[in-house]
DNA sequence: AACATTAGTTGCGTGTTAAG
DNA sequence: CTTAACACGCAACTAATGTT
């Protein structure tokens, strides 16, 4: 595991190799550390290569050894090291992105590509019997379109043609929207990109839309109801009758009628409807409720559900503690449900200091892994929740206590949500999947803040991106500091959770080297 | 070594939106 | 009206790092 010499051995890439690659070695450094970063924080992943994997290396080279013969660069002596691997990796990169003319495009092409797979999480095998991602092995932080192509050579089903992007159900208008940056989700082809692992409707992806839709409005519903109420001529034509029939309305939409007379009373007394978004509410100040507060909350709450039954006023509670009636009747259930919770386990309450339950794995290198794992980087937070739960190494570092205020929705996964919307590593595409925001991987924000992270710590000015000139095939080679810092270094990704935690945190090598500190 | 600062992670509070 | 859940921002906490 240790990384105090990244070119410890077994040589790097060759001249002819990097040329391929036609990158420097320093630019082979940024994507061999993407998810080099976490190796140490799931050791056990490394047993999870093929059978006659290479087990020499701890950062991978023998699951990337496996994946050798998709590269159809031809086979490389035992023993070649990561950063040959690398090299390899990014030949392929840059094949399809030259091939493809998206050279700038970011994501675009290794989305396409996953997209176009299908899936690029597993090459050759069953769930479970060779991850190609793992966070073990260098090969889940290549791009996407290399592990497909990877992934396809090797196990058959999944090939990525290089030529993908010229695919006729790719418009003009949507490649260039790609190449943008902005990948149009919900323009992709269907079948493509939306029906990850364990979805439920992975099987029937064009099913009824209603259907899908049941529960949540969207503005043709909206619009379309406000018309049924509104207009007669419109219930006359649609319904066969002028008469406002809730019931036909009911099979129409299929929601109950009171769903559809609280939506519609809500849609009606809503400013502009359809013109302007109403003006969103100002957030109240938040209130950080003392001790104090809170024991008094329960006090005055007691006295009066004491003294007269259930009449609690609620708003005067509210005004006294100058929240609103929500919220006030809300931290009033949460404080009665720490307080029996607390009776349960006397232990657990010391002094009113929180408890923390930090857990080994950060969730930031949960979600990395889920994205990974799911077409085109990106999934839902249900997907999320469904490929980390699947995933049998993430499972017991999983915050199982059901959160405050839920009845069954535990910590876990109220932190993923918090960890997807807080991390610029995770774009919100502003597309939605039913009603989830559809979230996606940045490879390059992750690659970026990963290496710059590292640069930062070992005193180094920023990192500039190798261009065009940058194919020389010695040029970085043992010239450059920054490939010292990127290839194989197991702090990418700021994923520096211990081992056994913060308590035990093992010694980290390659700080120590980095920072030239003993 | 002690203290201060910074960065990353997790807990808490609350607005919003949906259905029952 | 209540309940449940989503989503997000801020606070609190911890460890790393820098400074004296």
């Amino acid at each position: 595991m240790h990384m105090s010499g990244a070119h410890d051995g077994s040589g790097g890439p060759t001249s002819e190799e990097l040329a391929a690659a036609g990158l420097s070695s320093s630019g082979l450094g940024l994507s061999h550390s993407i998810f080099g970063g976490a190796s140490h924080l799931l050791p056990h992943l490394s047993q999870l290569g093929p059978p006659g994997s290479n087990p020499g290396g701890p950062a991978g080279p023998g699951n990337a050894m496996a994946l050798l013969p998709g590269l159809g660069l031809g086979a490389l002596p035992p023993g070649t090291s990561p950063e040959a691997l690398l090299a390899l990796h990014n030949a392929q990169i840059a094949a399809l992105q030259a091939h493809g003319g998206a050279g700038q495009m970011g994501l675009s092409a290794e989305m396409l590509a996953a997209a176009a797979s299908g899936g690029f999480a597993m090459a050759g095998g069953e769930h479970g019997q060779f991850p190609t991602l793992g966070p073990d092995m260098q090969p889940m932080g290549l791009d996407p379109a290399t592990l497909a192509a990877v992934a396809g050579a090797q196990g058959g089903q999944m090939a990525i043609p290089l030529d993908f992007l010229s695919l006729p159900h790719l418009s003009p208008e949507l490649l260039q929207s790609i190449q943008a940056g902005n990948l149009p989700f919900n323009m992709l082809p269907a079948g493509y990109g939306m029906a990850p692992m364990g979805s439920p409707t992975e099987q029937q992806p064009t099913a009824d839309p209603n259907m899908v839709y049941k529960n949540w409005w969207d503005e043709e519903d909206e619009k379309e109801l406000l018309r049924f109420v509104g207009d007669g001529e419109y219930r006359r034509l649609k319904l066969g009758s002028e008469e406002l029939d809730w019931q036909a309305l009911e099979a129409h939409f299929r929601r109950s009628q009171n769903a559809l007379r609280k939506k519609y009373w809500m849609l009606s007394k809503a400013p502009m409807p359809g013109t302007m978004e109403a003006t969103p509410k100002q957030r109240a100040e938040r209130k950080n409720w003392t001790e104090e507060e809170t024991a008094e909350l329960k006090r005055l709450v007691a006295a009066q559900s004491g003294a007269d039954g259930e009449s609690v006023d609620w708003e005067k509670l509210a005004a006294h503690f100058g929240t609103s009636v929500q919220t006030v009747k809300r931290k009033h259930r949460h404080a009665q449900e720490h307080l029996s919770l607390a009776s349960g386990t006397p232990a657990s309450t010391e002094k009113g200091k929180r408890q923390h339950h930090r857990k080994n794995v950060p969730y930031r290198w949960m979600i990395v892994y889920a994205l990974s794992q799911l077409p085109g980087l990106e999934g839902t937070a249900l997907q999320i929740f469904d490929v980390i739960e699947g995933y049998a190494p993430f499972v017991d570092q999983l915050d199982t206590r059901i959160m405050p205020g839920t009845k069954h929705v535990p910590r876990w996964k109220i932190q993923v949500r918090k960890v997807l919307s807080a991390d610029n590593i995770f774009r919100n595409t502003g597309h939605k999947q039913k009603h989830e925001t559809v979230w996606q991987l940045d490879p390059v924000a992750l690659q970026e803040t990963n290496a710059e992270r590292q640069r930062q710590r070992a005193g180094l000015p920023p990192f500039q991106f190798p261009t065009e000139q940058a194919e020389g095939p010695q040029g970085g080679e043992g010239a450059a500091p920054s490939q010292h810092l990127g290839m194989g270094m197991p702090h990418s990704l700021g994923l520096e959770a211990g081992q056994g935690g913060y308590g035990a945190r093992p010694a980290h090598n390659y700080d120590e080297a980095a920072r030239g500190r003993g």
